[in-house]
DNA sequence: ACCAAAATGTAGCACAGGCTACAAATTGGA
DNA sequence: TCCAATTTGTAGCCTGTGCTACATTTTGGT
């Protein structure tokens, strides 16, 4: 044995670095994890119904109205949505791209995780926290995989 | 074709209650991502070095060291530690037990992701988020389909 | 033994995202 | 038409998690 390694069940721990770069990294999607469930029901309810109510995403997410409009003055103030007083709310062009891409990236991280076997109503469940940390590298390492196990 | 639907490629919505029910899931785990990530780390280093110090857990964190105080002060409240000033800080049982479950959960979410094809940087970065959002339903999946691939 | 550097702790600020309570506007049914 | 129910908006509170600045304590090298 070249290297001497304690115990190898147990990694070595990363460095200090390129921990706190990870750690970083998870913080960094977590803030964005609700404005991304905000815009693909947004864009949903757009689709389903031809409207986006604040009372309607409201209900949809389980909060409270006032923190629905709240949000969603986020997203206005970030560039992704628009609203008009009574009519409801509308995606920027920014908006509609970015709930295409996180429409995507929730339908494939379900299929993945089916893929795998974890019961459907799980991994409905569980795609809803995971699909927000997932990289780009991992997203398409999830299509080849699923592509190649047609 | 039996069902009328309007798109194939675009599955129907859930219902609001189970909707609504997915996220508060979501939130509510994201609610405790911070004090896994907290005991799992304090729990290496204590493995690795004898000694957990706020400081050098904020350091690896990537926060400022009055922030990882604050945090410790939270995971004593909550009952997952203990510290003595100037002596660094130690975990109760249930913070034991808490640090080796979520360590257990994030090696097999790492070892998942390389499996499916996920380079193994990416899986390391990835799975620093997507552990918190991993049900015991889905962990059961994983390790069968590792077992399966031996 | 002493003093400077490091570690630790405290105080106070900002912002996000929950909540309830209340106010105002709109809508639709009688 | 008009009034009551619904919807929307506002205000103010709390907690969590960041930050900086400053105070205190401990430690270690000379
Ligand atoms: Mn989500
Ligand atoms: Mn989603
Ligand atoms: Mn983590
Ligand atoms: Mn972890």
């Amino acid at each position: 044995m070249a290297t001497k390694s304690k115990d190898l069940a147990t990694p070595a721990m990363p460095t200090e670095a390129a921990q706190a770069q990870r750690f970083e990294k998870a913080r960094s999607a977590q803030s964005t994890a609700l404005l991304e469930d905000y815009v693909e029901l947004i864009s949903d309810l757009l689709a389903s119904s031809g409207e986006a109510r604040p009372t309607d995403v409201a209900r949809r997410l389980g909060v409270a109205h006032a923190t629905a409009i709240k949000t969603i003055a986020r997203l206005k103030r970030e560039g992704l949505a628009t609203s008009r007083p009574y009519r409801g709310v509308f995606l920027t062009e920014a908006g509609k791209a970015l709930a295409d891409r996180v429409r995507l990236r929730h339908r494939l991280v379900v299929d993945l995780l089916m893929a795998v076997g974890v019961p459907a109503d799980s991994a409905e469940v569980d795609a809803e926290g995971i699909e927000h940390h997932v990289s780009d590298a991992a997203l398409a390492a999830f299509r080849d995989f699923l592509a190649q196990r047609g």
